[in-house]
DNA sequence: CGCACATTTGACGAGAATCAACTGCAGTGG
DNA sequence: CCACTGCAGTTGATTCTCGTCAAATGTGCG
């Protein structure tokens, strides 16, 4: 497994597993499974019934105009469930797609468990609902970034955001973190086309804001970058 | 009570209320509240405790940046609840705004009975979980309008989300619904300059796509202006 | 009537899209 | 070993959508 995979000790180190949880984690993470970059894990429209959770890779959350064009509600990375709602009747509002190679396991048998016995694996039931309230956040986020924010400063933002969640998943290192999206699906991330991606990154990064190397992204100076998205305080300093 | 309130009897139709709910909602509807245009039903940060029912008026979900950007994540209108979440500890994303004088009743008390007895009310609390749902589904229309929109796609396909939802909530009349909402508003939920929104609006009324009076927006040909709006139908088929 | 506020209009400029070509690079096969 | 291919990244020229600024017009209301 790379650099870029989950410590899985660290996964659910607040969740707090019951007995019965920590066997079936165990279960599951036996059985790793693997999907190759393009694939799509839930198709718009489709119920959502088999919840995953990522180990490794990155998986994007797309939803498509008649002439193609290409939006990105949310992009999920190791440690994120994905394909999923807590909410059984749930259908999905966009299609999933494997940015990159993906090994995840299937988390299906926790919620299945939880409508035959409630209560039964509250730890996980509890990281899955934290993950519902944290996407639901990012959302917000990205309204903001796309309805209001210049190109740099979207670019900016979306940096913290990736930098602070990869921190949290343990997978952040030297203030920085892996970044393998091409240019393109960047621009269908943040609205804004492949060429102007392009350009605002040389931008920030002879600015010194932004280093590229390796497949990483790197922040030398964090509170810099938070400068330039110019986001008021309130909503972030919460969490 | 205006024209463009609520008709209570049709709030709940679906909801089966039990006796209990019964009782509570002729409770709750008693005491109805007023609120005036400009205050805030809640601010980013502060923790959701008093779930309301918007009886009549509209609220909008807002974010803000240092320089005074505002960006409306979302808008609320009769029959929607606001300023609430389901998760207890849940906290406030961003601010909620009366954008015209608004009625409502608070429903607090569902909640608490929630957690005081399971089961209590599960006609409201259904309705509450589908309403959290339906507004994760806005969120991601909003943001595939703002982030891949050109400026009428996105006067367009809002115009259809807000038929579709007074539509529901008996509120539509003749292809019309209530629009009370000034141009500076409408550009902060779109994304657009105020400027932007006028000259865009006065070619949707040209090509006879949007016709505006009394405060109300008729739709003449929906067909027409769904066409307008590029979106594939996969996600909207759903519902 | 006059005030505040919303809408409208025109002129101009800025940010971003588009188009097209070119570079760099890894993988492939001759 | 090296041309060949495909793809991501880069660059320049041009166009276009949209924002900004400022002023004018309209509208409801005390």
């Amino acid at each position: 497994m790379s650099r870029d995979s989950l410590d899985l000790e660290g996964v659910l180190r607040d969740a707090k597993p019951s007995l019965h949880e920590a066997e079936l984690l165990e279960r599951c993470f036996a059985h790793t499974l693997t999907a190759e970059a393009g694939r799509e894990l839930q198709v718009a429209g489709s119920p959502l019934s088999r919840p995953k959770m990522i180990l490794s890779g990155w998986v994007g959350l797309a939803r498509f105009l008649d002439d193609g064009r290409r939006q990105f509600m949310d992009l999920h990375i190791a440690g994120d469930f994905t394909a999923f709602r807590l909410r059984s009747d749930a259908h999905a509002q966009a299609y999933a797609i494997c940015l990159t190679p993906v090994q995840y396991v299937e988390v299906a048998e926790i919620l299945h468990g939880v409508n035959a016995q409630p209560g039964l694996y509250p730890g996980l039931l509890a990281k899955m609902r934290a993950s519902e309230e944290e996407q639901r956040a990012r959302l917000f986020d990205h309204i903001l970034r796309v309805g209001r924010m210049l190109a740099h400063e979207r670019l900016a933002h979306f940096a913290l955001e990736l930098y602070r969640r990869h921190e949290r998943v343990g997978l952040a290192t030297a203030q920085s973190f892996p970044m393998p999206l091409t240019q393109e699906v960047l621009g269908d991330v943040l609205g804004l086309s492949t060429v102007h991606i392009n350009r605002t990154l040389q931008q920030l990064r002879r600015e010194g804001l932004l280093k590229t190397a390796n497949g990483r992204w790197q922040i030398p100076n964090i509170e810099a970058l938070r400068a330039v998205a110019a986001e008021t305080r309130e909503p972030g300093s919460i969490s």
